[in-house]
Formats: structure tokens, C-alpha cells, sequence
DNA sequence: CGGAATCCTCTTCGATACTG
DNA sequence: CAGTATCGAAGAGGATTCCG
């Protein structure tokens, strides 16, 4: 049974042949965080279908965008020249979230790409350092290195500060709904290390630009 | 009937519960290259059933990425957006063009696309002027203004250089597979205006990067 | 001509149950 | 835990017909 293709001589196409059917690139996201498990990716891809989570990630392993060492499935260098493309959809996506539904799902690790939607460049020229937030129980990083960011969904470097809350509060912080002096004072933000890096956060990470 | 949604927090899976459907990036793409009709983008899009067409255009003119004239569809700004996403896919996509099978369609309009991806910034910081590709029956023109891209899948500025070619010629000149001055000689590839912007589009659109 | 609606078949998805 | 098997539901694809 031949994949089902769109049959054009053209780039977009080709790589809508490969990871454009549904939930693809939402594991792509997954794996954008870090290596995972099977279990792991579920949680994050609550919904799919195990059947389905596991022909997709052969699918993947066979179009060399993802290798797997004993149980653990990470992305290729290949795979993760998609970051690109899951950056720019996510920017497009940022004005369309409004108010969380009940119903909706939120992981911290989602701010691996989140971060990368809302860096903005030319407000980061002498920024330098690592930021870790951790949420709940989760850690993701962003290293700023003049002018560039790195990101990772889980403690890859030696943070300069590290940024503790819980999701509820990180969220209304990110909406602008909440002021992070506030936050702080009423011991729903916790700061350890630099003041100043995370001053500067605030100013290179906005989703209104 | 309520649309599905992967009923995530994320700013990624909601731009995919807009338009990470069967068809709908591609329709997008065909749209980046201007305003067409129904019979228009049914070429374009070959294989997709006029029913679900039909449907498609109805959600995103809900959705306010399309909007309708009379006959005539075209993207909305909001829609125009996803240009960015558009192109990062189709250049992550590019290497994977290989060979052309034989039952692959192929459009010179999407060319509007691959002009993007090709695009190198940093060699056209002095590039200025319209580049214009007659292929077959149409017409793709380029724009570069100081180290800055537009395209148009129609004429849509007053070009300095005309280039004129058929869409096998033209596809193994984007393949290097045919010198473009061995095409000139042959009488495959036809130049009329500024043959310095031509040579200056030779080194400003490169896939291999 | 430019679509919209219908009908039917086929594929994919999604949820659950089951197995190594 | 890491998948495989199964089956009903939903979506895609193609042909045809209807309508303004």
C-alpha cells in the first residue's frame, strides 16, 4: 500500500507528502523538545490513536526524520530542519490563542516552539546567557548567545537564571495578563540568579510585535 | 458538524486546525501567485474533488483568510501570512525534488513559491528591478529591492528583463542541468532587457545553499 | 460557464481491547 | 511499557447531476 501523494513537481508538496497528514507535525513538536518515549509522546498527542502514533513514527524512521535508539525516538539533523517550519505556523497560529477551553490541553514543553515565535531578534543584539523556566515539572531552556537563541525541553545547560512557577500563573503571565513584579510578590513567581537576564527576557520574548 | 480540532493550547495546533487539512496549504500556494477562480485552482489542484474544493474555500473565507469577489478568490492579508509558513515547508521540501515522474504535474506559477525559498538575501544587498519569466502560457515576475523579495504570479510590475522559455527548458536550467548560456545558443532560452539583472538572478536564486 | 449538491466507494482516523 | 489488532466513524475522491 503506496503512501498517498499529491503527484506535483513541487516543493511544498513533496514535503505535505511526508509530514502533512494529521498529528505529524504536532509529534514533530514533541520531538522539537528533546528525545521521547512512546508513552511520552502520547501525553502530549492525547487523542491519537496508538495504531496511528506508531505507524507515523515508523513512517518517519524510514523517511530518515527521526532514528530510534532502543526505546527512545528522537529527530534526525533532517528531522529537525523542520523547526523552521513548525516556527513560522506557530507564529501564524500565536494571534488565534485566545482563552484556553477547559477542554484544551497545555504542556510547558510547548514553549520550546513558543519561545522561537516570540524571539524577537533586534531586541536580543547583546543578550547573552540561559534562561530556564520551570514549570510544574518541567524544564525548558532558552540560551541566548548575541543576537541568536537556542532553545531545549529539557536542562541542557548551566542556567544564569531560573524562572519558577506554576503553568496557571506562567500563562497569564505570558498573556500579559498578569505583571511579573505582582507575580513575584505574591509568591507565584520565583527567581533565582541573574535579575538582570530576566529583566532582559522580558524584553526579547513578545508574542505582540 | 463541528469542525475537528486537536483541542490543543497551542499556537501550532491551532494554525493546523485551520489549515493543516488534506489540500488546503496547497491551495494556499496556489493563491499566493494572485486572485483565480474555481476552474483556475482546480488545475493547480488536480485530484482534489470539486466538492471538497468547494468546502475548503467556504472555511477559510469563514475563517477570513480567503475572501470572495464575485468569481474571483483571493487571500485576505490575514491569509497572506502564511506565505512565511508556505515557503519554509516548500524549502525544507526542495531537496527532495528529484526526478520528475511522469504523471507529476508541474506549474510554472509555482514558481512564486520556489523564487522565495531559492532566494539568498545576503547576495542581493545591491540587486534592483523586475525579472520576468514567461514559461509556457505564463507569468512570474520577481521584484528585488535592496536585499528584499516580492514575487507575482502575474504581470504585475514593468520588467527590465524578460525571460522567455519553455517549462522543460526551464526546469533543467533550475536543475543545472543546462548551462543557461548553451540554452541561449540553442535558441531554448530567449532574453529581452538588462541581461546584467539576468546574470545578477543566476547568483540571487540558488536551492543549493 | 461556475460552481453547489448528491451518491457511492475507498482510505484514514480514533478508541478500545489485546499481546509480547 | 510498547506497541499490534480490530472495528465503527469520519473524511477523501470521483462521477454525475442540478441550478442560476
Amino acid at each position: 500500500m503506496a503512501r498517498r501523494s499529491y503527484h506535483q513537481y513541487c516543493a511544498l508538496a513533496r514535503t505535505l507528502d511526508l509530514v502533512g497528514e494529521r498529528w505529524t507535525l504536532l509529534l514533530v513538536r514533541e520531538l522539537l523538545s528533546g528525545p521521547a518515549r512512546f508513552k511520552d509522546l502520547q501525553v502530549g498527542l492525547a487523542g491519537m490513536g496508538t495504531n496511528l502514533l506508531s505507524d507515523r513514527l515508523k513512517e518517519l524512521v524510514e523517511a530518515g526524520l527521526i532514528e530510534r535508539e532502543d526505546r527512545l525516538y528522537q529527530l534526525t539533523p533532517r528531522g529537525r530542519e523542520l523547526e523552521e517550519s513548525v516556527v513560522a505556523l506557530a507564529r501564524f497560529g500565536a494571534p488565534l490563542l485566545g482563552e484556553r477551553s477547559a477542554q484544551e490541553l497545555w504542556r510547558a514543553e510547548w514553549n520550546v516552539v513558543a519561545l522561537q515565535y516570540a524571539f524577537c531578534p533586534e531586541r536580543a543584539k547583546n543578550a547573552e546567557g540561559v534562561i530556564e523556566y520551570r514549570i510544574d515539572e518541567s524544564c525548558v531552556q532558552a540560551k541566548l548567545t548575541s543576537g541568536a537563541l537556542e532553545t531545549a525541553g529539557e536542562a541542557r545547560w548551566e542556567p544564569d537564571v531560573v524562572i519558577r512557577a506554576d503553568g496557571e500563573t506562567f500563562l497569564q503571565l505570558a498573556a500579559g495578563e498578569l505583571d511579573p513584579k505582582n507575580a513575584e510578590e505574591q509568591g507565584r513567581l520565583e527567581l533565582i540568579g541573574s535579575r538582570r537576564l530576566w529583566r532582559t527576557s522580558l524584553r526579547v520574548f513578545s508574542v505582540a510585535r
